[in-house]
DNA sequence: AAGTGGTCTAGACCACAAA
DNA sequence: TTGTGGTCTAGACCACTTA
């Protein structure tokens, strides 16, 4: 039996077919009237599905008109974003990771392994480490990962090749972070100077949450991304992407 | 009269009371009965206020016990680089953008607009500055765009609207970056305090560069955004995503 | 006029925590 | 046992958009 609450399973299926583009940027998602049919539940159970997706970010509710999306994911080419093998300048430098620590704690009232690694690029001679990235992943999901070798596997190769889990979806959250004596040392940064970070959650196919991230990358670390902008028609609900109306 | 909807008046109250040290890190709440009582509203409608501090992450729920202050300062969450308009959280707020320089200097052997403004949200009583934005755009491209009145258009639509010059990519580098004097009085942020910021360039859609961009976010701002992992076939390969092969 | 989302009422039953 | 939050029902009236 599935005791997931319905609304919580209805914002899975419209999420699920917005990521899969089935409702596409500047699309309308079913009405709120549409969801209560095709479920047989009630308003307020189908507004709470939609609030769900609304404090994601993934669509948008206007009065009188409907529910649109936003999401511009599709349109995203992100650069480094956690793993080096791309930013690999010649065939002598290899991506490198290391674990430095590996424990079992109780959050949020379930067993978790906290997993540290720092990660870079060596050539051999020279070894530059650029992330320090954390993990926390639920023991109950996947049952004696505890004691997995990770100096040689990698965390989402284990994930799909011993658990069948294949992470599908992230949201992360980017600020900037003043490291502590630990990372500083890490990533051999000078004192004082703010890093880069990132903290998030990745999701299976399913929605289900299977690891909680944060990141935090040394200052040579150049984060890029490419966007594409769709032109919205003028009767279309304004996506502004550096710019707003004023 | 006040047209404020009465949930939104509950949480304003509540979270006056938050800021104000009234309930302090770590205290619960007024209960939702007890809400419903000094209200004489329902439950859902209360519960629609303590909505609105979950999401601004003021409070944290926990069943069977109470509702608990946490204290983040409030912040601004902007997804997958939207405007701030996009992140009004309900409709007593606007967004605001103000030009604080709009000079013509010759970059690159060009000339160009150098266009300053700061932008943000407004409730009316108050104004938060959340970014401040510098675009550099070629005179020889926008001809007589110097003259043009951003305070009142935005630079999109003025692209749009004047020049049917339609922005189509972006390419942005994200990092930290220490605050100027001007930028620190313009956000109101404290000295020493790294700031996140994102530099790109926009081009339409023959390839054709439109506009440098510098943009330093305040750091009440919260960057959030959502990637799907594509899940790759053994051979294939790796696309990373927070991770990648050891 | 019909359809959309925004707000609100007045209940119900449930799971969980603390006394 | 009492109080807490979590979910859900079944309506109501409203403001706004579009036809």
């Amino acid at each position: 039996m599935d005791f997931t609450p319905l609304y919580v399973q209805m914002a899975r299926d419209i999420r699920a077919d917005i990521l899969n583009g089935v409702y596409q940027m500047g699309d309308a998602i079913p009405s709120e009237q549409m969801l209560v049919r095709r479920y047989g539940t009630t308003r307020g159970t189908a507004r709470s599905a939609i609030a769900m997706l609304v404090n994601e970010g993934l669509v948008r509710q206007i009065r009188g008109k409907g529910t649109f999306v936003l999401l511009r994911s599709a349109d995203y080419r992100l650069h480094n974003f956690g793993g080096f093998t791309d930013s690999l300048q010649n065939s002598s430098q290899v991506a490198v990771s290391h674990v430095v620590e590996q424990t079992v704690e109780v959050v949020d009232g379930a067993e978790q392994l906290r997993l540290t690694r720092v990660r870079g690029i060596s050539d051999g001679n020279d070894t530059r480490f650029l992330s320090v990235d954390t993990s926390l992943i639920p023991l109950s999901r996947f049952p004696g990962i505890a004691e997995q070798d990770f100096e040689n596997a990698s965390l989402y190769r284990v994930f799909r090749d011993r658990y069948d889990v294949h992470p599908h979806r992230t949201e992360i959250e980017l600020s900037t972070e003043l490291p502590d004596e630990r990372i500083l040392t890490l990533l051999s940064e000078t004192p004082g100077r703010a890093l880069l970070s990132a903290r998030g959650r990745a999701f299976d196919e399913r929605g289900e949450e299977v690891e909680q991230i944060h990141v935090i990358y040394a200052a040579a670390v150049r984060f890029s991304l490419t966007t594409t902008i769709q032109d919205v028609p003028a009767s279309a609900p304004a996506v502004p992407q550096f710019d707003e109306a004023v």
